[in-house]
DNA sequence: AAGTTTACTTGCAAAATACAAGTAAATATC
DNA sequence: GATATTTACTTGTATTTTGCAAGTAAACTT
């Protein structure tokens, strides 16, 4: 095995971030979903403790992918919206989206879906980017 | 928020094969670093408890995504590989590997890596796939 | 003024992980 | 040929994380 040193190591500086089984879901209800408010994630369908998903915003937050912002049309919530950072994630999500769509004999991902991911994928990806105004 | 499905969704059935804090470290491994034995892993430098790392060997193995087989010239261990479903994961990592370079100020990717990963990735990983045999 | 929505917090049980020690087969060494 | 070492684990227990249920507080609706 190559010398390689694990300190600095990409994959696990990522991991360190979003490397549990929440944080990456709620990145897809932000940027695929274009989910905004704490009851979107609840109810995304994966059944999150209210708890685990205070801390994952948090963290998520501390970390710079998202932003929290008081809704000054309804003073309840607050609206979680992608960083650049966040946002750059998409890439990595469209990747991840093309091997499960090929390897989950049940994908949801519609063939369309797929073709414009091989032929498409810039646009597809500006599409997304679109629908946000970058923050820091 | 769209009314997409929870159920089917290609981002779920991805974390649910390695969307925890070692999985992923390990395909990293056995991809990226070349690492083929149990020792090597347990070596790699995060410190991976060894009931731990048994356990997603296990798993890895189960979902398809890595072999186990004997070695023949030392038959104390075994040789852990990718499958072709394994090795097409390759991609992801690239792109998270991209996204943790830009954003950790203290990245030890190289510069000329990033480069390459911009501008010949297809190169590249075409580069580490011809490493291994497919197997299924 | 009372009820509802929204975003949480708190307490406790259950599950997963980490740590330390032990086992067993194959190989290397004396 | 006996003993030590390597290799890949398993087992037991403490610690940490997660899941579940209930509760709180501010803003808004009725």
């Amino acid at each position: 095995m190559e010398d390689t040193r694990s300190t600095n190591c990409p994959i696990l500086f990522a991991l360190d971030i979003f490397g549990d089984k929440w944080s990456l879901l709620i990145m897809r209800d932000i940027l695929i979903r274009g989910g905004k408010y704490y009851k979107d994630f609840l109810g995304a369908g994966e059944g999150i403790s209210t708890n685990i998903l205070a801390n994952r915003l948090e963290q998520l937050e501390r970390h710079g992918l998202i932003v929290k912002q008081l809704d000054e049309t309804n003073k309840r919530r607050f609206v979680y919206s992608p960083t650049q950072k966040g946002m750059e994630l998409v890439p990595a999500l469209m990747e991840i989206i093309e091997w499960s769509a090929k390897y989950d004999p049940d994908t949801g991902t519609p063939p369309w879906y797929i073709e414009r991911l091989k032929t498409d994928r810039e646009a597809l990806i500006q599409e997304i980017y679109d629908q946000f105004q970058t923050r820091e």
